[in-house]
DNA sequence: GCCGTCCTGGTTGTGCACAACTTTCGTCCC
DNA sequence: GGGACGAAAGTTGTGCACAACCAGGACGGC
């Protein structure tokens, strides 16, 4: 891979990590040069980077006022989970696949990971988890174009859900993340990669209904 | 919309269309140069459309040699049919928009218009009526997140299937291809979306099959 | 004849200076 | 005192010059 284009995803990674692990909420306001200057490049990488982010719809550039984080209204918000309801249990129909040892290694370390966050709840640190877990439910489907689409969708509202997170029970919401770790994992030990896609399924359904809530 | 956003949304959308209509078929090398001055704008917005195709996959920008339009090999092309196909059955489930009258004219022009291409079958006139055909079926789902997955897929195949049509039989294609529209259009005069959802779906799946026996 | 080297033309990537634009704040007129 | 106007500061967008890089061919040594 060239230089450039390592830049690029580092740069493009990095402040979409920011982004939706709320280090920069929805509404802050990115300056170019400030960021440039962190990451030690010019304005012009820096802009690539930021210019991909509009067009995922992650920021919106106006000329003369400013890089401001979306937000998302509560009717795409449901589209979107609706679409992601369908492409989660995809992943167990298209090119699954099978569970190795090292998967279930994963798995448990998820859990393991899930049962130190239920002793200490801090949402930073659930949001953190949730994202390398959706990048392992993802994992599991050797489709590329499904496993693109996912992480597009997940970028694209995880921020909202995670803003939420304050005015849920955050102690409740990782009992309920760590028990559905849990189920993946024997669904997993059994093989059954269809319902490890359903239990997915499930859940983000369930999380979407305590979320709309308001 | 701002000046520089709507011309970088024209310069986006132009370059995606030639490279998906074929004008710029697979290896070709798109020279910034040339095209700014074709567009009339220095080399500056028109990396900024680059950039964003090249996000999308659709060429590939290397260093000191050029940008090419990128090819795509058969396993990825089966991985992404295989997600058209069930995007494809979602459009008649995920917030399907009643077929109205305006509807209905719709999809009896574009039968004409079929007709018209059967009389007279010609490549550069199908890809463009496949395009627009295109862009009809995701109007029928009133959710947005599913449209831009969908076109996203769409684009980044459409040049392939394109591609292999001189080695299909075109006549037997634009026939194929009115007989589904006729049979979309039977669907929706009984204001069926879910069947139409499903002739869409099957056809797709058909096309895909003819297109793999190479 | 063959291989390695260097040079040259052409292309994309980068940095910088400036243009275009928006917001804010101060000032002046009424 | 209120409102309109304008200047100023700060931001993104654009154009240009140059750096970095690659492919191909000429050239010379062997």
């Amino acid at each position: 891979m060239s230089e450039a284009t390592s830049r690029h995803l580092r740069l493009y990674v990095e402040l979409r990590s920011r982004i939706c692990l709320l280090d920069y909420p929805p509404g802050t306001r990115l300056s170019e040069e400030a960021l440039a200057s962190e990451f030690g490049t010019s304005r012009t990488p820096l802009r690539r980077a930021l210019a991909r982010l509009e067009d995922e719809g992650l920021v919106v550039s106006r000329h003369g006022v400013g890089t401001l984080v979306t937000d998302v209204e509560i009717g795409e918000l449901a589209q979107t989970y609706a679409l992601r309801l369908e492409l989660a249990q995809l992943t167990g129909h298209l090119s699954p696949r099978p569970a190795t040892a090292a998967t279930l290694d994963e798995i448990k370390d998820f859990v393991a990971r899930g049962h130190a966050l239920v002793a200490c709840p801090d949402p930073r640190v659930f949001a953190g988890l949730n994202m390398d877990y959706h990048r392992f439910g993802l994992s599991l489907s050797g489709n590329d174009a499904l496993r693109d689409v996912a992480e597009r969708l997940y970028f694209r509202t995880a921020r909202i859900w995670l803003k939420a997170i304050p005015r849920l029970d955050l102690a409740e919401e990782c009992a309920i993340f760590l028990e559905e770790m849990q189920q993946t994992e024997t669904a997993l030990r059994a093989h059954d990669l269809h319902a490890a896609a359903l239990i997915r399924r499930a859940h983000i359904s369930m999380s979407f209904q305590r979320l709309s809530t308001f």
